[in-house]
DNA sequence: TCACATTCCGCATAATCATGCGAAAAATAA
DNA sequence: TTATTTTTCGCATGATTATGCGGAATGTGA
């Protein structure tokens, strides 16, 4: 019969393989469509480089250069947000009075702090009025820092360990 | 003499040509360092593709995927918006009835507000649902709006304004 | 079912881009 | 100035990516 029911017919495997794709660029730094190949083979995904070059255009996956100036595929910043938990750095060097640590996202820094505190520590922030910073918003337990899209990293990781004293 | 005054070594001529180069590739959709050798050459700089190779590494140039789906050399954000006021446009516009001003970062807009303010700020932005903001988060007196990637920050900026009378 | 259009994808190859090397210019030091 | 180091950049070539073509699978319509 020609529908017949098995699951991998190419279709499905089509999506599946992107979205194989999707996790592999998010979670991990890669430089060339042959590294890519690897890693989909590893995951159960055999295919040429030519698919994954059609593949890469259709995810609109672009090259960049990431903070140590080497070219790796990222995927566009809708998907992006997806890296937050497993690829960033966390800070754990903080930790007295409320504020916990500090993770960074795209522009972004979460600090946790114990629950309640999360204004104080963002108050503490906010009143240094470090141009790296632009805002602050405070939950319970969650500070949100937006960046500067100029500031680096560490500039801003110095700026809010030195506004926090408790920190 | 040595130190000559002669204005085009090659120092001031790379400085000049990436300059040249970012405006080209800002004001411009160009998909090949072919292409922007032309380009380069029609403005008075010759060069090879090696040379612009490199000089694409430096400026940190992307190549993504503009609305047509043809990948196009393009700036990061951060110096995209450089030559607008410096790194990041501040509206001194707002002025009113508690929001202060807007700053953008990433696609994050973030309108300072006086302190207690944010909330009714953001149900204003809210309300007017514009396809152009995902949505806002309010702290005290700090908006976090999520824009659209794809909207400009003109156009977000602009219903960021119409949409909080008071401003 | 059969005819026809569409999608998927590998192959081979073209197109595009990156880089090692050496020469020359420029910067720096002595 | 002269010596020494660093930067720039072209050339040739290697590395990487895109794509025309054709075959097979799938979808569609009658």
């Amino acid at each position: 019969m020609q529908r017949n029911n098995q699951k991998h017919n190419r279709t499905v495997k089509k999506n599946a393989r992107q979205e194989v794709l999707r996790m592999i660029i998010s979670s991990q730094e890669v430089s060339t469509q042959e590294e890519l190949m690897k890693e989909l083979f590893k995951a159960g995904y055999e295919s040429t480089q030519s698919t994954l070059s059609r593949d890469l255009r259709q995810l609109q996956v672009v090259k960049a250069q990431n903070e140590d100036g080497r070219y790796v595929y990222m995927l566009p910043h809708r998907q992006m947000f997806r890296r937050v938990s497993d690829t960033h750095a966390t800070v754990h060097q903080l930790n007295s009075l409320g504020a916990l640590n500090v993770k960074f996202s795209g522009n972004l820094a979460v600090v946790r702090t114990l629950p309640g505190h999360a204004s104080h520590v963002a108050y503490d922030i906010d009143k240094m009025c470090s141009p790296l910073i632009l805002g602050t918003i405070a939950g319970d337990d969650t500070v949100l820092v937006i960046c500067d899209e100029v500031a680096s990293r560490a500039d801003v990781l110095n700026a809010i360990t030195s506004a926090v004293p408790s920190l």
